[in-house]
DNA sequence: CTAACGCATCAATATTTCTTGATCACCGGA
DNA sequence: TCCGGTGATCAAGAAATATTGATGCGTTAG
């Protein structure tokens, strides 16, 4: 088993990534760190909304956050995404053809 | 932006990802192709429920299935995590000390 | 000190996703 | 041809997620 490690983080980072809102945040934090005004501005989302995608994606530790005065800025996490590279990267392309040899 | 190509994609594909039966399902495909009542068996879960899960690994493209006789052969499809990798891949680590320059 | 701002959080609601049990269609063996 | 087995699909209910607007808390400017 490839993925033992930690299937319920996995499926937790898998899960954050799974909506539109988020990846967009995800691709601006790219760039760098960012407020959250900036991300409210950039997706033209409600201030409540973007705080909700916030916090599932630091949930899912795959951003962090700080405070400064009395702005927030979030930034990529260091090594978000190694769990899903992990994961991803198990090239299946060599087994393809292998079949099932029989079946129940 | 790079991943621009096709958001709604991605997000269906992570969705597909984003649940702990269909990761034990895929961690089985890795070995090659399985037909339906061995995935059955070897996940406990109802075949309803079984077959839920498939289709919307299937819908997201992330499986194609085959089939054969009676029985139905699920398997990895080729080119599953490219669009993936792409998106994961794109890692941030070296920008990562980039502070928001100003904000609002 | 007070008012405005930035942001998190909560409560209520809408929406989506998951599970279960039926049912149906297809195929192969007797 | 009939029957049992495999698996898809549907309908109904349960559960998890998302959206909205309101409220609260800390901070900064005046």
């Amino acid at each position: 088993m490839p993925v033992a490690t930690d299937l319920s983080a996995l499926t937790t980072k898998f899960h954050a990534l799974s909506d539109e809102t988020r990846l967009r945040i995800i691709d601006m934090l790219r760039g760098g760190e960012r407020c959250v005004c900036d991300l409210t501005e950039a997706l033209d989302a409600g201030q409540s909304r973007l705080s909700f995608h916030l916090k599932v994606l630091k949930d899912a530790k795959l951003v962090t956050d700080r405070r400064e005065g009395r702005w927030a800025y979030y930034a990529l996490a260091p090594d978000a995404f190694a769990q899903l590279e992990e994961f991803v990267g198990e090239l299946p392309s060599t087994k393809l053809s292998v079949l099932a040899s029989r079946c129940c």
